[in-house]
DNA sequence: CTAGGGTTAG
């Protein structure tokens, strides 16, 4: 190429006499146009045009910029679109119709923007703008104003369209509808599009769009209804895709199925898109039997309908038949991967979720924050602190910084894997704090027990004026009821009716019912219930239930397990709750009848298991299990402990065993729970190797567990980090965080 | 020489 260039310019080596220069120099531009023809590649150009400058060529910006065009710009990297700009802004007096060309490109490019760098141009050098002009002007803003762009280019743009008299021009109000929708400004677009003479599908298809960018699922579906009785053409597909989707986000399965039956009865073609936008109907409204014959009949699965099938499978709990088909697919994108995590994440499996994350990244597929809130998600309820640890560095290292999303949900991540000094960090540290900021915040030290600490950030945070909401007021009430706070719980819940408005609902009378019943207050909380301004529901009945159960009261016990169970025959809780209070009533045989009542219903009690983390790797416990490698050192180590405790005084205490044994029996199976199967292996492996061991529970830790854990960190002097379902146990020095009030 | 619309997660 070198030579090519070279060859014809490098040949007249002194300036020709004057009268042929003219000649020459035609001559020359001549040989450059054909040289710039004969370019193949966008790089290609740019290496010739560099060559011509330097040897002092004169203007061929205009051939140059045409034959540009000649590629497709959209596809183009972002460099090459900057050059043409370049081009472009050199070319003298540029033509409208040249002008139209470049503006389309760039309106189709990766980078709107420079359309509208372009459009500048134009207005700077008085370049007149025609009817053709304002179509990809037009979609070039509304690309721009989907990055959340605000309005006023685009007011601007309408206001010189009007003024040249092209805002009656279907092309053009088109655009105007589009870009104005894509502004979010949709009753202006609503506006322009009343007020077209002639609209055709496009026009149509554009409006629906609007509606559903926007979120008004049903204006969607209204205006398709309009455009069933007043279209000149009967819906297409572009149409029905849109109002398929409307459907599907909605979880409308009726006018989803509607809009089936016209396809059909309409005998409308079904392209690959309609059949996606119909099998994601379908998936999305958990109606898996009708997608997934749907998605049978098709020979090709694209992409969007086999995501559409691993989201409807993950989303009604067949998460099994989710990942089969996603490991099916020969293409996957980022949509696709995230919804294959949360749907493990949905379904209570972190430990795969955070596996296919990983595998995601092998893939060079980039998350994106929607991606990493699910991953937080993932980490804090597999609540292992390494890997949390590892998550956050990873969200620092990929610009997730300073989102706040992010940052809130790293706060919940830190605090349910035990550690509030990180939480407290990250809440410190985030650039922009919000409501759910300090309510992640309130939470993490609920979670913990330390109601005072959560009092206190209540305060600054209404100092510094920021507005509690419902779900600020859940975390404090639950704060105070998990402290012993009473006089404060019944303070904030007074003052969230009567300071802020808030309506208390099901979570803030459980929470006040449970604060009473722990406080022994168990007739105070009756009469809560009954004050209630609607009917007390499962979590109301298993709050008392819960205080019941501390307080060994059988009566109202019974009572509120009878009214969970009417209302809830599987709460494997209420029946196991009931017979904990028989047992330690030593009503024995009550325990075995409500034992015989489970097994004759078919409720099963949820297996309980606990984890921990060792060397990054998340080792399992179920009670009694021997399935771990180094099982027996697991059980030569427990063994060694619980003689050690019981020198100390520990004694096991075997009320909470329901299965009828004699005493020895019990409590074998007592020093069998996964909990203490878990710091067993604790002490064997590098897990306990730190200042102190840190376990995650699934149940409640019976309390059997909680006195063991208790002794065992007096006597070893090693604190213990337990997680349970609701809330956290330190355990140090022989006492626990919670005062023994769980 | 030139113009406008579609699908998937949270």
């Amino acid at each position: 190429m070198e030579a090519l260039v070279s060859k014809p310019v490098e040949a007249s080596p002194s300036p020709p006499p004057q009268t042929s220069h003219h000649h020459h120099s035609r001559l020359q531009q001549q040989q450059r146009r054909s040289l710039l023809s004969a370019a193949t590649s966008i790089a290609h150009l740019r290496q010739l045009h560099a060559h011509l400058l330097k040897l002092g060529a004169r203007d061929v910006s205009a051939p140059l910029l045409s034959k540009l065009l000649a590629y497709p710009l959209s596809s183009a990297s972002p460099s090459s679109l900057h050059y043409a700009l370049c081009v472009f802004r050199r070319v003298p007096d540029p033509p409208t119709p040249l002008c139209n060309r470049l503006l389309k490109e760039l309106s189709r490019s990766a980078e709107p923007r420079a359309a509208l760098l372009a459009y500048a141009r134009m207005r700077r050098d008085c370049v007149p703008l025609d009817r053709f002009s304002f179509p990809s002007l037009l979609k070039a803003l509304a690309r721009v104003a989907a990055e959340g762009e605000g309005v006023g280019v685009g007011r601007e743009v309408h206001g010189l369209a009007a003024r040249l008299g092209f805002d009656s021009d279907p092309f053009v109000q088109t655009g105007l509808v589009r870009a104005y929708a894509g502004y979010g400004c949709v009753d202006d677009a609503r506006r322009i599009f009343d007020h077209m003479s002639h609209r055709d599908l496009v026009a149509w298809g554009v409006m629906l769009d609007g509606y559903y960018q926007s979120g008004s699922y049903a204006s969607v579906l209204k205006l398709f209804d309009e455009m069933k009785l007043s279209s000149t053409a009967p819906p297409d597909q572009v149409a029905l895709v849109t109002v398929l989707s409307a459907c599907g986000r909605t979880r409308n399965l009726n006018a989803g199925r509607d809009i089936h039956s016209y396809i059909i009865d309409g005998g409308v073609e079904m392209d690959e898109h309609l059949r996606g936008a119909l099998i994601n109907m379908y998936a999305s409204c958990g109606s898996m039997v009708h997608a997934q014959q749907l998605y049978d009949q098709f020979c090709l699965k694209n992409l969007v309908a086999s995501t559409a099938m691993v989201f409807g499978y993950a989303k009604t709990g067949m998460i099994d038949l989710a990942r089969s088909i996603f490991d099916e697919m020969e293409e996957r994108d980022l949509v696709s991967w995230s919804a294959m995590v949360s749907g493990y994440v949905e379904c209570g499996r972190p430990q795969e979720a955070l596996a296919l994350f990983n595998e995601m990244r092998g893939h060079a597929v980039k998350p994106d924050r929607i991606t990493m809130l699910s991953v937080i998600s993932a980490s804090a309820d597999l609540g292992a602190l390494d890997n949390a640890n590892w998550i956050h560095v990873f969200v620092d290292r990929n610009g997730f910084w300073d989102i706040a999303s992010v940052n809130n949900a790293l706060i919940d991540m830190y605090s349910k894997c035990g550690s509030l000094s990180r939480a407290y960090r990250v809440f410190v540290e985030m650039p922009l704090r919000n409501v759910i900021s300090w309510t992640s915040m309130i939470n993490g030290y609920a979670m913990h027990g330390d109601g005072e600490s959560a009092l206190k950030l209540f305060d600054k945070m209404k100092a510094e004026g920021v507005e509690p909401n419902e779900v600020t007021f859940i975390g404090l009430l639950y704060a105070c009821a998990h402290s012993g706070l009473v006089d404060e719980g019944r303070k904030i819940f007074s003052s969230m009716v009567d300071d802020h408005g808030v309506n208390p609902k099901y979570e803030h009378y459980g929470c006040m019912v449970d604060l009473l019943g722990r406080a022994k207050q168990l007739g105070e909380a009756m009469e809560l219930i009954e004050k209630m301004p609607f009917p007390p529901n499962v979590i109301i009945w298993g709050s008392l239930l819960g205080a019941c159960r501390i307080h060994g009261d059988l009566q109202l016990g019974e009572l509120a397990a009878k009214k969970i169970i009417e209302l809830d025959p599987d709460h494997d809780g209420a029946y196991v709750l009931l017979s904990n209070i028989y047992a330690k009533a030593s009503r024995w045989q009550d325990v075995v009848e409500v034992r015989k009542l489970m097994k004759s219903r078919g409720v099963l009690k949820e297996r309980g298991c606990s984890w921990i983390e060792s060397n990054g790797k998340v080792h399992e416990f179920a009670i009694a299990d021997e399935s771990h490698s180094r099982s027996s050192e697991i059980y030569v180590k427990l063994d060694e402990v619980v003689k050690e405790l019981e020198f100390s005084g520990y004694v096991p205490d075997t009320h909470s065993v329901l299965v009828d044994l004699d005493e020895e029996e019990k409590k074998k199976a007592i020093l069998m729970h996964s909990e203490k199967l878990a710091l067993s292996f604790g002490l064997i492996s590098s897990a306990g190797k730190g200042s102190c061991i840190r376990i995650t529970k699934n149940l409640r830790v019976c309390e059997d567990c909680h006195s063991f854990m208790k002794a065992f960190s007096g006597v070893f002097g090693k604190d213990i980090v337990l997680r349970d379902r609701t809330r956290f146990h330190h355990f140090k020095d022989g006492v626990c965080s919670c005062k023994d009030f769980w």
